[in-house]
DNA sequence: ACGATTTTAGACCACTGGTCTAATTTACAA
DNA sequence: TTGTAAATTAGACCAGTGGTCTAAAATCGT
């Protein structure tokens, strides 16, 4: 039977369908959708449009996905994935701020390489905080980056190379959207600077970022 | 006449007709965009929904804005019009990075203080960089505000205050991401916070985008 | 070969922003 | 006051939206 099911499980089974399939056959149906997202945002986005240029009928992709929001999150989850990988667990302790930073440069370092490799997942990165729609959508993603950023900030405290003069919910979400919007500028305009150009425009990122993130006895004037 | 007038004509006439509007006439109809906007998101925003909480029927609406796109930048310009007004102009010149400085944190006092009175404006801020449709809707109000940044990230630099190791547009945009996801904060969470602890989560955050746009070699470690 | 289950197709629904015409109201002149 | 031209309003209408649902088709296990 298991008709009238409630949502959850409604969503769950159809989840638990669209990750049984072939990596190969989910893409038939993510890679319209992730493109579709990218240019559109999420609210922007038109359904009808993915499937048509993914050739599939409503009826089937309801079946593996329960609706807009549903689609939005797996092709989020499939998108951030490799990074997920490749930023491996937040050490316990470290020996002092300046290895911190160490390990968070080459994390960014890390992450950006794989950027590149990726494809252009910023597109899709500034649709998430879009709407309080697309945000809702996430909720359970964003749950986990955050989580894990908070754990980086919390690292970096006790190390004393993060500052701890402001609530934390504030120190994270001034550093995520820093890191968002140069991200994001990086994707974009990465393509008219020479490999020492951006190297060099990396590092001042990274200092400014640093420099925002560093306890204020830090700073001279 | 003036039938088939170009699309530029039909929305510059409905804009001075919106314009010529009484104050108190325009706000039964921008009143109730600005909440839906606010709350929804560009796209996500419902016209039909705004069209009954304002009681107007379409053709009425449609007379004094030429769509969506124009009531979003009539709603916000109508917005930030005392934003703009207190900003001021910006200096020729400072004699150094200290009253640079000063003259920045008057500037977002001034500014914090107006949001406050104003209600919050932040909500309609975060879907202004939703998705290429809204920014594109609002386009000429990006680029005035936008410009207006520049000539003090440019004043700041000839003082001494600000970096020059980065392009222009990398800093300034990292330095308004910075300043508007702190906003948005703000504009949430002030509620929790007595005057005292306000004011000095104020400073601190002033200091960090301080920190963030100095030269780094004003940074110790 | 048969019955049960999984999978697919697409008609259908209430809604979206936008256009357009016809009616109404307003303004002004004779 | 009346007549007429202009400004303003009402809402039917359109193609497109995300989402639901039923009935047919394909697949599987026995």
């Amino acid at each position: 039977m298991a008709n009238k099911a409630n949502p959850t499980e409604r969503i769950e089974a159809a989840r638990g369908r669209l990750l049984a399939l072939p990596a190969e056959k989910a893409a038939k149906l993510l890679d319209p959708a992730t493109e579709e997202f990218s240019t559109h945002g999420y609210t922007g986005a038109s359904l009808n449009r993915i499937l048509a240029s993914a050739g599939m009928s409503k009826g089937q992709a309801y079946y593996y996905v329960t609706g807009k929001a549903d689609l939005y999150l797996a092709v989020c989850e499939r998108a951030f994935a490799p990074i997920a990988e490749v930023a491996g667990p937040v050490p316990d302790t470290l020996p002092d701020a300046a290895t911190f930073w160490l390990e968070v440069m080459g994390l960014i370092e890390k992450m950006s390489v794989l950027g590149q490799e990726t494809g252009p997942i910023s597109d899709l990165g500034r649709t998430v905080y879009e709407s309080p729609e697309s945000e809702a959508a996430l909720a359970p993603l964003i749950k986990r980056v955050e989580a894990y950023l908070t754990d980086w900030i919390k690292l970096g405290q006790r190390t004393g190379a993060v500052r701890t003069d402001m609530p934390d919910e504030l120190l994270q979400t001034s550093l995520l959207g820093l890191l968002s919007v140069m991200d994001r500028w990086f994707s974009k305009n990465c393509e008219g600077y020479s490999r020492p150009e951006l190297e060099a425009m990396n590092r001042a990122a990274f200092q400014m970022l640093r420099a925002a993130a560093s306890p204020p006895e830090m700073i001279n004037a």
